[in-house]
DNA sequence: GTCATTTATCATGC
DNA sequence: GCATGATAAATGAC
């Protein structure tokens, strides 16, 4: 019984689910209302993993990816970035 | 595709020294990163097994074994280390948060 | 030394 | 067929 336990978190990791939808919307709405600086703190990931209903780990992978991707190709994001930075303007202002 | 791999080529593992002529303004090209070998690995990882921390002796020893130079074995120790810390966390919150369904 | 990160690569989803 | 999440080398802050 251990060793099937053990295999499935083992495995689990490569094993990839997309996030749900409003997952992502929580995640993106972050990002792009700190596009100048979209490094959240220790705290803000935890409260981020906690709505988001996923790991901290997962939440510096989506930020580390999401990062380096929209730097790669900003002209990509262009229309999610817009749909967002509207959505989401009033906290950016703080 | 498997560079280092036991073919060793030896071709290189240019360093990137080079002579400091190059000019002032090089952006330190960041080293490619190259996946190792399986048989790279399974070596790191019997060392590994036997001690988390490793000391320069073997490292060095390791090192030739493997054609890689010191620092890469230093920094995959390193990172080792960090890749156990994390597996033992998500074992833990797995146990924790799960009623083992 | 740790540790967050960058970058490329891997493996999967769809 | 790429989008996406996770992992593997490599760097740098401290």
């Amino acid at each position: 019984a251990v060793m099937i336990l053990r295999s499935r978190f083992l495995d689990a990791r490569r094993k990839r689910r997309n996030f749900n939808k409003q997952a992502t919307e929580i995640l993106n709405e972050y990002f792009y209302s700190h596009l100048s600086n979209p490094y959240p703190s220790e705290e803000a990931k935890e409260e981020l993993a906690k709505k988001c209903g996923i790991t901290v780990s997962q939440v510096s992978n989506w930020f580390g990816n999401k990062r380096i991707r929209y730097k790669k190709n900003i002209g990509k994001f262009q229309e999610e970035a817009n749909i967002y930075a509207a959505k989401t303007a009033v906290t950016a202002t703080n | 595709t498997n560079p280092g791999s036991s073919s060793a080529s030896s071709s290189s593992v240019t360093k990137e020294g080079s002579k400091s002529s190059s000019n002032s303004s090089a952006p330190r090209t960041r080293k490619k990163r190259c996946p190792y070998s399986k048989f790279q690995i399974r070596e790191l990882e019997r060392e590994f097994f036997f001690n988390v921390y490793i000391n320069k002796e073997k490292r060095l020893q390791l090192s030739r074994m493997l054609n890689l130079t010191d620092r890469q074995v230093k920094i995959w120790f390193q990172n080792r280390r960090m890749k156990e810390k994390k597996l033992s966390r998500d074992r833990l919150q797995y146990f924790s948060g799960n009623p083992l369904l």
